[in-house]
DNA sequence: ACCTGAACACCGTTCAAGT
DNA sequence: ACCTGAACACCGTTCAAGT
C-alpha cells in the first residue's frame, strides 16, 4: 500500500513508459468524447479512441467517476494556482468572487462534469478515500481566499467554506454550459437573496 | 390536436376508466420505484410493479423525463397551494425564504427528482412546449412572493425571480437528501455570500 | 505485469400481433 | 383504441487467454 505505483525500478521502465502513455491517451480521449458528448459517453469509444482495449481502461480507472476526477484533477491543480494568485489582490470581497467565478466556469468544460466535482468535493465520509493531492490543493486555495475574505469583514463571519463552496458547484451543475446564467446566480449568491433580516448571530 | 384528450364520449367510457387507471397505476409504480431506487430506476420494474406491459409505461410517458414530470406537476401544485397561503403572512422576505425551503424539501422526494425538476423549470426554449398547468401554478405562486418581498425592500430590487428559483434548484440537486445542508446553504445565498459590495445598481 | 476483446448481463425502446 | 411482450440494439463490465 506505501509505494504502489513504484513497483521495482530496473527493466521494467519501458513498461511502466507503457502504461503511463496508455493513462495519458485515455485521459485524452475521454476529455475528447466527453466534450463531445457530455459525461455519460460511451467508455468503449473511449478506449477505442485512445486506442486500447477497454480492459486497459477500466483497469487504469475502474469507475467513470474515477476518469472523471482524474479530469478534474488538472482543473483543481489550476484552481489552487489562481486562488493563490488572487491571494494578494487588495479586495479580499472580490478576490473570493472573482475565484468562484473561475471555478465554476472551469468545472463546466462538458455537460456532467459539474456534477462529477461536486461529487468529489462533498464533505469527507467514512466509505471514500482521502481527498486527492488536488482536492486537497483546491480546497486549501479556495478556504485561504475565503477566510481572508472573512477577516476583511466581506463574509459573513458564520459562513462556512464548505458550504459556499458546494453553492458554486450547484451554480455550476444547473446552468452548466450558460456562463451569463452562471454569473447573475452568483451575483445573486453574493449580493444575498433576501439580505437584512439578521440572520447570522457570529 | 385540440381535443386530443376527450376522444369521443358515448359507450368508450370504460375503456378510458382503464387507461386512467393504468396511468394511475403506473405513477403510483414510478413513485414507489423512484423512492427505492433513485430516478434512474428500471422502467421495465415500473410497469411490472404497475401490472401493465412496458409498452403501456411508454404509450403513457414517452420519456423517462415525461414519467418525472407527471410526478413533479403533483409536487407543484402543492407549492402553489402553499405559496398563496404565505402571501398573506405579514413577512414577505420570511414568507419567501419559507416557500424556498418548501420547495427544496418537496423537489427532493427521491434522488433524482431535483435534477428534473431543474430540467422542467428551465427558461422557456423553442424546441419545448408550453409549460404544464401546474408549472406555471408554482411559477406564479413564486413569482407573487417574490414581488411582494421585492416591493417590501426585502429582496433586491434588480433581482430576478426565475434566478431566485434556479438557485433553489440548485441548492435542492446538490444537497438532495441533506435537508440540513439544504437549510444551510439556503441561508448563505439569502443572507448574501459576499454581501455589501453594492452589487445592485436598481 | 499488462493488455486484449469476446462473452455475458442488463436495460431501454420499438412494433407486430392480439384483444 | 389500447395493450402486450418478444425482439432488437446498445452499452457496461468481467475475465480467460495472450504477450
Amino acid at each position: 500500500m506505501t509505494s504502489d505505483d513504484i513497483p521495482r525500478p530496473g527493466p521494467q521502465r519501458a513498461m511502466r513508459a507503457d502504461v503511463r502513455r496508455n493513462r495519458a491517451r485515455l485521459l485524452a480521449a475521454a476529455r475528447e468524447m466527453f466534450e463531445r458528448d457530455g459525461a455519460g459517453a460511451s467508455l468503449e469509444a473511449v478506449a477505442r479512441l485512445a486506442g486500447v482495449g477497454i480492459g486497459t481502461l477500466y483497469r487504469h480507472f475502474p469507475t467513470r467517476q474515477d476518469l472523471l476526477e482524474a479530469l478534474l484533477a488538472d482543473v483543481y491543480d489550476g484552481l489552487a494556482a489562481t486562488g493563490r494568485e488572487l491571494l494578494v489582490s487588495p479586495a479580499p470581497g472580490e478576490a473570493l468572487t472573482t475565484w468562484l467565478r473561475a471555478f465554476i466556469v472551469r468545472i463546466t468544460a462538458f455537460p456532467g462534469m459539474a456534477a462529477a466535482a461536486a461529487v468529489s468535493l462533498r464533505p469527507e465520509q467514512p466509505g471514500r478515500p482521502e481527498p486527492s493531492g488536488a482536492r486537497r490543493a483546491v480546497r486549501d486555495a479556495g478556504e485561504a481566499l475565503f477566510r481572508r475574505a472573512q477577516d476583511a469583514g466581506d463574509v459573513p463571519a458564520d459562513a462556512e467554506f464548505a458550504d459556499a463552496l458546494r453553492l458554486a458547484g450547484a451554480i455550476a451543475m444547473v446552468t452548466e454550459r450558460d456562463p451569463e446564467a452562471a454569473d447573475r446566480l452568483l451575483a445573486l449568491a453574493a449580493a444575498g437573496l433576501a439580505p437584512g433580516k439578521g440572520a447570522h448571530g457570529g
